[in-house]
DNA sequence: CCCCCCCC
């Protein structure tokens, strides 16, 4: 049995060509990160050439999961974007895909592809031993992430699991013909339901997709968009986005407990609101990002005072309320955007809600704030770039705040976030918008790249007027010497420079730690000496651990030298490595481990970095300081 | 049936 392979699709795809459905064959899959989401890379063939620059969706990660992704399987590519990174390297982003064939079915590998190799010459398949094994001419590094350079550093675009675990909706913008405020356009208006190639019903399923999760009899599955308040019989297939805290209100009408969440399907998106034993039969059930199948709740006007989400109706659950997870919705968009250039904010009302997204160049410290009304809340003011050269302040307040990081200055995108006029143009992020890192969209990958070949030195200007040197994205260049003599990092808050220099050693041999595995937790974890490794503040043991790097670096420039501390991020830019991969060849290849350092050491790069004195106490009556430098991010020197 | 969205 042998399948037909689409001829000249590898190609044509990683030259940026459209090419319509193109049937591959699937040669190898390997996970490129492992931590956050994990993320798979494809090696694909078309029979005549092979290549691994194919990157697949995290949407899809259950095809991988399943099992489903086998060598020599054979796969309907439906929905591809195509990536260039900063070095001139294209990456083909594989955003829907079914499987045609099992490996079994296939029979093997499908004709005798040779290596496409970009600069058109094709290499020897002798190279590659098995096909089960990667070309020995690639590596992770060919994967968007933070600070690439040309000698294709970086780390896995979702090497950070993101802030709200959901990636965000990875198909193309549908065209609006309002491209008014995002707040006047009513799902309404237009036909956004109109032959959507998108659109898909709970029964249609590829031959590959489970369709055992559709409940026994389902009413019929309506866009969200079509929803009203006069009909009550339906259903809609749509995933969750946006899931609150459970919350306790009182009142002169009473009291009880709520929490609301937010789905979205292709038509639009709406609110969805559980009360008391409500709260009690859905809040575990329902989890972000997941898809699910709703029916018989009330539909009521939303109250546009409140809500941000484009639907002029909100639902509220009752006791006959049905939610039903689905497990084949990768079809399901992830969410709506509508993101508006940081440019563009200029021109858009104070108060108006906006989806934004950019590269997050420099990020305040959090803080304590006491509000108006006496209660504590932490906050954080980021800043973010595009392409548009403009520079914006976006406030994030409670654990948003809290567990941001701008280590590798990640691309941030926020859905509904509101403008504000304080210092001329500014954001706030609202109880009710997404912020998303390192998002798996088009968008991000093309900001990723175009701020890390040209967008961390543009003359950018900031909408927000900024007191501090810190936050706004002019490089403060100093000199080594010139952060020792200036005193930097002396005063209340910490200060920020950028500086050109070269490393001259590394301290490898501490560098790599035994972290905890799940997913928000980076403690270091106690090895129980019995296959079992103790995180104290998850308070659990866990049978395994993740390898996370803390690299205390020295740099030097022409008139002096410094250490500084390279997390995670950062320190895996520098070493061209992940921390799992070099974890893994500390164990088995001292000397691989040994070379990774020799290669970086002695490199020059930008490095912008964070400066403070910190204390500590060396005894009861002792106290110590000592200038702690943070590396946030790192740059190719020209 | 909530509706808190803060601070400089």
């Amino acid at each position: 049995m042998t399948a037909k392979l689409t001829q000249g699709a590898v190609e044509a795809l990683v030259k940026g060509s459209h090419v319509e459905n193109p049937v591959l064959q699937l040669l190898n899959i390997r996970q490129i990160n492992t931590t956050g989401v994990p993320r798979y890379r494809l090696m694909m063939s078309d029979g005549q050439h092979y290549l691994s620059s194919f990157l697949m969706a995290t949407q899809l990660n259950h095809l991988a999961e399943e099992n489903l992704l086998v060598p020599h399987c054979v796969c309907l590519l439906k929905r591809m974007t195509n990536n260039t990174l900063s070095d001139g390297r294209h990456v083909v982003v594989v955003v829907d895909m079914d499987v045609l064939k099992s490996a079994e079915e296939a029979g093997g590998k499908i004709g005798n592809p040779t290596s496409y190799s970009t600069d058109g010459k094709l290499s020897s398949p002798n190279k590659v031993s098995s096909t089960t094994s990667e070309p020995s001419s690639t590596s992770a590094a060919e994967v968007p992430g933070p600070s690439n350079n040309s000698k294709g550093r970086g780390k896995g675009f979702t090497g950070k699991a993101p802030v709200k675990a959901s990636p965000m909706k990875t198909f193309p913008m549908k065209g609006s013909p309002m491209k008014a405020s995002p707040m006047m356009t009513s799902p309404m208006k237009g036909s956004p339901m109109k032959a959507s190639p998108m659109m898909t019903s709970p029964m249609k399923g590829s031959p590959m997709k489970a369709s055992t999760s559709s409940p026994g009899s389902v009413p019929k599955v309506m866009p969200i968009a079509t929803l009203n308040p006069y009909n009550n019989k339906w259903t809609i297939r749509a995933r969750v986005t946006n899931k609150s805290n459970i919350r306790n209100w009182s009142n002169s009408r009473g009291e009880g407990k709520l929490f609301s969440f937010e789905v979205v399907d292709e038509s639009g998106e709406i609110r969805i609101t559980a009360f008391n034993n409500e709260v009690d039969k859905f809040f575990a059930l329902l989890e972000q990002g997941k898809v699910y199948y709703i029916s018989k709740a009330t539909l009521k006007v939303a109250n546009k005072q409140y809500t941000t989400l484009k639907n002029d109706y909100e639902m509220t659950l009752h006791a006959h309320s049905s939610i039903v997870p689905c497990t084949d919705g990768q079809d399901v968009p992830v969410m709506q955007c509508d993101f508006v250039p940081i440019g563009e904010l200029e021109n858009r009302d104070k108060d108006s809600i906006v989806d934004i997204i950019g590269v997050c160049n420099s990020a305040e410290d959090v803080s304590r704030i006491t509000t108006k009304t006496s209660r504590e809340v932490s906050k954080r003011a980021i800043s973010l770039i595009d392409t548009t050269g403009k520079v914006v302040t976006v406030t994030l307040w409670g654990e948003e705040a809290e567990k941001f990081d701008d280590s590798g200055q990640p691309v941030v995108a926020i859905k509904g976030a509101r403008l504000s006029d304080f210092r001329g143009i500014s954001l706030t992020a609202l109880f009710s918008s997404t912020i998303t890192v390192n998002p798996d969209l088009p968008e991000a990958f093309r900001l990723r790249a175009w701020y890390d070949r040209e967008g961390y030195a543009v003359d950018s200007q900031s909408l927000t007027e900024t007191v501090s040197v810190g936050v706004g994205s002019k490089m403060n260049w100093k000199t080594l010497s010139d952060v020792k003599n200036e005193n930097m990092g002396h005063g209340e808050k910490a200060d920020y420079f950028s500086c050109v220099a070269t490393i001259v050693y590394m301290r490898k041999e501490n560098c790599l730690y035994q972290a905890c595995p799940s997913s928000d937790c980076n403690k270091k974890v106690i090895d129980q000496q019995n296959g079992f490794y103790r995180c104290e503040k998850c308070n659990r043991e866990f049978p395994n651990f993740k390898y996370r790097l803390l690299l205390s670096a020295n740099l030097a420039d022409f008139g002096d030298n410094q250490w500084v501390t390279c997390f995670q991020e950062t320190a895996e830019v520098l070493l061209g490595r992940k921390a799992e991969e070099l974890g893994q060849l500390r164990e088995t290849d001292e000397e691989g481990f040994d070379e990774v350092f020799q290669k970086a050491n002695f490199s020059t790069h930008i490095f912008k970095n964070r400066v403070k004195l910190e204390t500590y106490n060396v005894s009861t009556n002792k106290q110590k300081k000592y200038i702690s430098i943070w590396c946030k991010g790192i740059h190719l020197f020209p």
